[in-house]
DNA sequence: ATCCTCCCCTAC
DNA sequence: TAAGGTAGGGGAGGAT
């Protein structure tokens, strides 16, 4: 599996990729239509096309809305929501008013009537009510795991600059919008791992770190293992045979009618796949841990994802559990066609009316969720009401965005305030690296591209010299796992070239890396250095863009030329030299005319170096440059290209070969032409490029592990989500023009 | 035509 | 056990 680097150290040496679906275990899900009840309640999800807007108030500048609706509006949106089935619980929440969503819908009309002051409003009640529109619906997952997703979304509509964090109204000179220096708050994230992690010998590392080749004997069959390929065949007949034989001998066989049958069970089924374990083997079958191409009869799957569905192979049968059960209740095998989840060419049906169904069971039958283990965890964790707290300490990926979005405001602010950082080095150097008299007056871009190198990592080392160019990686695993599900955050290039990949989970890396060494992440450090870097970035300038917490572009044109610096590589390295002396971390730098060449040259850059394309250098460097690093361009494009033009090709000069007109056809007009420019180095809008960012919209998604069996559960997570959500708004500052509720369903 | 809503894709 | 977040650009297709 490729696992690029989530911080993008584009070093395509050992990395090229760096787009956040290889980080994901499972398939890529993708979304169907949003599947909506209708107005009458029963939700008709087969159908599924149709739409409706629960509530919707119509939005006016000046006014006071909710004329008759008030607050019942919100009320009666999460009981459409949650419909029929959620009525009682829905009662506590709607009676009373603080509940999430209406705390949110309060707190939209604070901020809209504190238009003009925003620090009043906080205080004051509601006494207008915003204009709201709020629409709900129900949204069907099309493919995937078998879980539920809620998304909570929120957009501004407003395109004015009535949002912002730090916006000015565009065009009018009134009182600036309250500033706030984001970095100057304590982050919001705090370190969930203490301590150094000590490495973890897996049993199977063991087995490649030594040098010579084994033969193992299993059960009859002799192994030789060479490789971890090799390790996991002889694995999985062990196991098959744990399983099969061992494991079945206290059983008495009760018939054996799936004799010659096997099968694997595919995520999470009804029942759960022990106890399929155990039927089939009780009855003449065979269990199979893994999916044994060619050996396995069936796969059992309550559904499948659509992404799962485009890689199933020829033989592969996928089937449901019922056909066990089924068969059994027959007292003979049958036939399983009966019983296929998916069939070319048609599309599963119904489960989100299933879904609903099977919740009415469970919720009718309080005592079986004992059966539901698996269910029952997550039940208890969202119920918990650090649910959401807890799940972001853990996550990698809030950390990158919360720590982007800080960058970005911090960058906003300082737009707004217009004033330079005060110099963190003497202003002496500067003049030092002119090196003639020659006065250029043209007054050009010369952008910079700054990356740290695997910035986690390079934090973590700042304390570990013991550990400098040696197989690093960070986690949260504690190391303790040999078979940890933990993912690897970032890794040291050292580690990288044992094949150690970003994203990849713990247990796997240890194969390949025995060596490799586990360090916590360090959350406080990550929002101090990369504050530093930025501090120190925009001393230089303010014609600086974040990217994230690691990555960062600023266009140095003016002070090339306010210094007569000639060589911007000489400038480079001071900006590398500063930031390392402050933040004892290495930065590469990308150097090009334009923020496309500077991104593409700091891959050559890393690491530790700088990199730059020089005008007369530019076409034949984009020879040679990888599509697949053109920014905008990820897997799913690339794939398109090789599927419309026939046949594979990477490099940018293959790609300039291509009429603009075939472009658009594959990729739709905007992007065509924006790649058509791409791929000669010519950037398409650096106009705005450097101009303040502001953000657009605010977001609370949570997309794992959780699987309700109770609707009470789904209203504890919605309560949750919409505080959450609130918090976020309010912490920015922001207004919002609409609420967009989603609650995914997959079967 | 143009806007709006929903969705896909990308990036870190 | 760990924890698939979050924001933006753009397209398709319906509503206006």
């Amino acid at each position: 599996m490729r696992s690029p680097d989530v911080f993008a150290d584009d070093d395509g040496a050992v990395n090229s990729d760096d787009s956040f679906e290889n980080f994901t275990v499972t398939p890529i899900r993708r979304r169907s239509q949003a599947i909506v009840h209708s107005e009458n309640e029963s939700f008709d999800f087969a159908t599924g096309s149709e739409q409706a807007t629960v509530i919707e108030i119509q939005q006016h500048q000046e006014t006071v809305l909710f004329e008759e609706k008030e607050d019942v509006d919100s009320e009666e949106t999460i009981n459409r929501l949650l419909d029929s089935s959620l009525e009682e619980e829905l009662e506590d929440i709607d009676c009373e008013h603080n509940d999430a969503l209406s705390k949110l819908l309060q707190s939209f009309g604070h901020r809209e009537n504190s238009n003009e002051r925003q620090e009043e409003k906080e205080e004051q009640e509601q006494e207008n009510r915003p204009n709201v529109s709020l629409d709900i619906f129900e949204q069907a997952e099309d493919n995937a795991d078998e879980e539920i997703e809620i998304q909570l979304s929120e957009e501004p509509e407003d395109d004015e600059a009535t949002l912002l964090p730090v916006a000015l109204p565009d065009g009018n000179n009134l009182e600036p919008a309250p500033k706030r220096r984001r970095l100057d708050f304590a982050p919001s994230t705090s370190s969930a791992a203490d301590g150094p992690v000590v490495p973890a010998q897996s049993d199977v590392g063991e087995y490649w770190n030594q040098n010579n080749t084994k033969t193992i004997e299993i059960h009859g069959n002799n192994f030789e293992i060479n490789n971890f390929h090799d390790y996991m065949r002889m694995k999985i007949t062990k196991l098959n045979h744990q399983v099969n034989v061992e494991k079945s001998k206290p059983f008495e066989k009760i018939s054996e009618i799936f004799k010659n049958y096997s099968v694997y069970v595919n995520g999470y089924t009804e029942p759960p796949a022990l106890v399929i374990r155990d039927l089939i083997v009780a009855h003449g079958g065979e269990y199979h841990c893994y999916y044994m191409h060619g050996r396995t009869t069936y796969n059992i799957a309550s559904s499948l994802a659509t992404a799962k569905i485009a890689t199933i192979r020829e033989k592969e049968i996928f089937i449901k559990s019922d056909w066990i059960t089924e068969s059994i209740a027959a007292g003979k095998p049958l036939d399983y066609r009966d019983f296929l989840i998916y069939e070319k060419g048609a599309q599963e049906k119904g489960r989100m009316r299933e879904f609903f169904a099977n919740n009415s069971q469970s919720q009718n039958t309080e005592e079986d969720h004992s059966t539901l283990s698996s269910s029952q965890n997550a039940f208890l964790d969202a119920r918990n009401p650090n649910f959401i707290r807890d799940y972001y300490a853990r996550s990698r990926l809030h950390l990158i965005s919360t720590l982007a979005q800080d960058m970005k405001d911090f960058v906003a602010n300082l737009k707004l305030e217009g004033k330079l950082i005060e110099k963190c080095f003497p202003e002496e150097e500067l003049k030092q690296l002119s090196e003639g008299n020659i006065k250029n007056s043209r007054n050009e871009n010369m952008v910079f591209h700054v990356d740290l190198d695997c910035f986690f990592v390079s934090v973590a080392l700042r304390d570990r010299v013991d550990l400098k160019e040696k197989e690093v990686a960070i986690t949260h695993s504690k190391g303790t796992i040999s078979n940890s599900m933990s993912e690897i955050a970032s890794c040291s290039y050292a580690a990288r070239s044992c094949g150690v990949k970003n994203g990849m989970l713990v247990r796997d890396a240890l194969q390949h890396c025995p060596n490799l060494t586990l360090l916590p992440y360090q959350f406080d450090d990550y929002v101090n250095v990369s504050q530093q870097i930025y501090e120190i970035l925009a001393s230089y300038t303010l014609e600086l863009r974040a990217v994230s917490c690691d990555e960062m572009y600023i266009n140095v044109g003016t002070l090339c030329q306010q210094y007569d610096i000639q060589d911007p590589i000489l400038l480079a390295e001071h900006i590398r030299k500063t930031i390392r002396a402050k933040t004892r971390c290495p930065a590469s730098v990308g150097i090009g005319r334009t923020s496309l060449l500077a991104r593409l040259a700091t891959r050559h850059a890393k690491p530790d170096g700088v990199y730059w394309v020089t005008e007369e250098k530019r076409i034949e460097f984009m020879l040679e440059e990888k599509i697949k690093d053109l920014p905008g361009l990820g897997y799913q494009m690339m794939d398109r290209l090789t599927a419309c033009i026939g046949k594979e090709i990477s490099t940018c000069g293959q790609l300039q070969q291509k009429p603009e007109r075939e472009l658009s056809q594959i990729f739709g007009p905007k992007l065509a032409t924006k790649i058509f420019k791409q791929c000669r180095g010519v950037e398409e809008d650096s106009e705005d490029f450097w101009k303040t960012q502001l953000r657009k919209s605010v977001s609370c998604d949570i997309n794992y592990g959780i699987r309700f069996t109770k609707r009470e559960e789904l209203l504890q997570l919605m309560r949750a989500i919409g505080a959450e959500l609130e918090r976020k708004l309010t912490d920015s500052k922001m207004m919002a023009g609409a609420i967009t509720v989603k609650l995914m369903v997959s079967g």
